[in-house]
DNA sequence: TGTATGCTCCTACCGGCTGTCGTAGTTGGT
DNA sequence: ACCAACTACGACAGCCGGTAGGAGCATACA
């Protein structure tokens, strides 16, 4: 399994939220949607985006006479991952605090969702075995 | 609310995990502890517990004629308060994505734990409204 | 009491990376 | 065939992480 590539920079950061929201898009529809402080030149952008897909967190696909980049993972893919990376760095007792604490933080609506969740990995763990 | 300082490349997030290891220590003792990979010179060690003491990871205090560091957030406060500071800059649909693929890959221990730990919640909930 | 010795601290340095853009090259329209 | 707009590539300053060398201080021993 390959590392993980980070993300690293506030720029970087926007633009990969954006991407993640756009779906996909050339360097101007990028441009165009992202926050207005973070809007910069154009090769500023377009600059970032190579970098990105550089590092194989964005695909570049010739598209008419332009590029077109799509993320290569979904958001939810790169977060759980992260965060999976970076707990499996830790103590199990850690690991049961942080969640602990995570918990807690959710609203009702997430909590009956977790615990449909539950339910339905609980039925899978005990078909499979 | 402060912004949560960051840790960033790789002999810091060891030089962390020790310091969380060992609760606090001088830099010998901090060196003495770390993976041997990572076993710098003294003063590179040094160099890097006092940038993560300037941006507030770590605390320094005289004790006898040396300085000893110690963590001002534990472990699991600094990762879920990472964690939570990474999703809020997502929609509802992202994190329940994320929370759903993390509990798939828990282990049967770390499953009862978090059922035992959402009756918690659930009832701190019913009697605090 | 003076000196040597061993540790600790501060400062400096180097490479890499991020954010930023200027310029050359290319493509479509008139 | 020419012009204008737009795109791609390369370069450059600033910052940060990792690394260490030399100054400063206290203790131990003669």
């Amino acid at each position: 399994m390959p590392d993980l590539p980070a993300i690293h920079g506030e720029l970087q950061t926007q633009i990969m939220s954006t991407m993640w929201r756009l779906g996909s898009g050339t360097v101007d529809e990028v441009r165009d949607a992202l926050p207005h402080r973070y809007r910069g030149a154009y090769t500023t952008i377009q600059t970032v985006l190579n970098r990105l897909a550089d590092r194989g967190l964005l695909s570049r696909e010739r598209q008419g006479r332009s590029y077109t980049y799509t993320p290569t993972l979904s958001e939810s893919d790169y977060l759980s991952r992260s965060i999976t990376h970076v707990l499996a760095g830790t103590s199990a007792a850690v690991r049961q605090t942080v969640l602990a604490q995570l918990y807690g933080q959710l609203d009702s609506s997430d909590l009956s969702e977790l615990a449909a969740l539950a339910d339905r990995v609980a039925a899978k763990r005990k078909q499979r075995k």
